[in-house]
DNA sequence: GTATTGTGCTAGTGCAAATAGAACAATAGA
DNA sequence: TCTATTGTTCTATTTGCACTAGCACAATAC
């Protein structure tokens, strides 16, 4: 369990931790029941805020990945097998999209907008 | 040619502008040489600033999705033609999300994390 | 019992979004 | 050519969010 960060990046440090799990957890480097590093130690390691990691671990319960529980931790759910489903579709858009020159923002952009019709 | 915004939404304005537009576009209603209503126009009857709106249109132009230039206004590329082959590939993979219980920040964070990669 | 771990609170800093107003420059059309 | 239209550029202000910081509290594990 590694949580990657780039501190120069424009997306929220919170956003990126949490999607550095999202993605163990499609690669299925995750399994249901594995225990997330705990939130002070992460901070301390990677040297941002106590509350940036914990943001981003309350963003993964909020979503049912982990549950989260103060003495326990963050434990990955069953819910993690469903991402690992994920893991084909998605870079088959991505690259689909890397072809056709569109950025990232474009993309999202586009799936937000999809998603609210 | 309809913009539509979601003043509520945590989604920028700006952004929500050029996603209307790129919605528009995957959707076939925008052929190249399409002109977008005026900047000023579109500020007064959404009711938000004109600057707002040409960051928008701005944006739209940094991908290459429009021309703009004064006098003229914001005229669809023939860029146009690529967005509409996502058109398929996208409600695909948001419909597969939601079976899943993805939410669109989820979705857009993994798509994010796989483009860096 | 004690250390560990998340929860909750207040407070401050920095940055980006959005607004506002004004002057300017290129294009279209009469 | 003249005029209206439209995007460009500039400065300035307000607002909200991300992030940091420190502290006390509560539940869990060992």
């Amino acid at each position: 369990m590694l949580l990657r960060i780039d501190p120069a990046s424009a997306v929220p440090l919170f956003e990126q931790l949490a999607a550095s799990v999202r993605s163990d957890a499609s690669r299925g480097a995750l399994r249901a029941g594995d225990r997330l590093p705990a939130a002070r130690g992460v901070a301390e390691s990677l040297d941002v805020n106590v509350h940036t990691v914990l943001r981003a671990y309350q963003a993964l319960r909020d979503e049912g990945l982990v549950d989260l529980r103060r003495g326990r931790g963050a434990v990955v759910t069953d819910l993690v097998t469903h991402y690992s489903e994920l893991g084909e579709a998605i870079p088959r858009l991505v690259s689909t999209a890397k072809e056709l020159g569109l950025g990232v923002s474009t993309l999202t952009a586009m799936i937000r907008q999809e998603y609210g019709s």
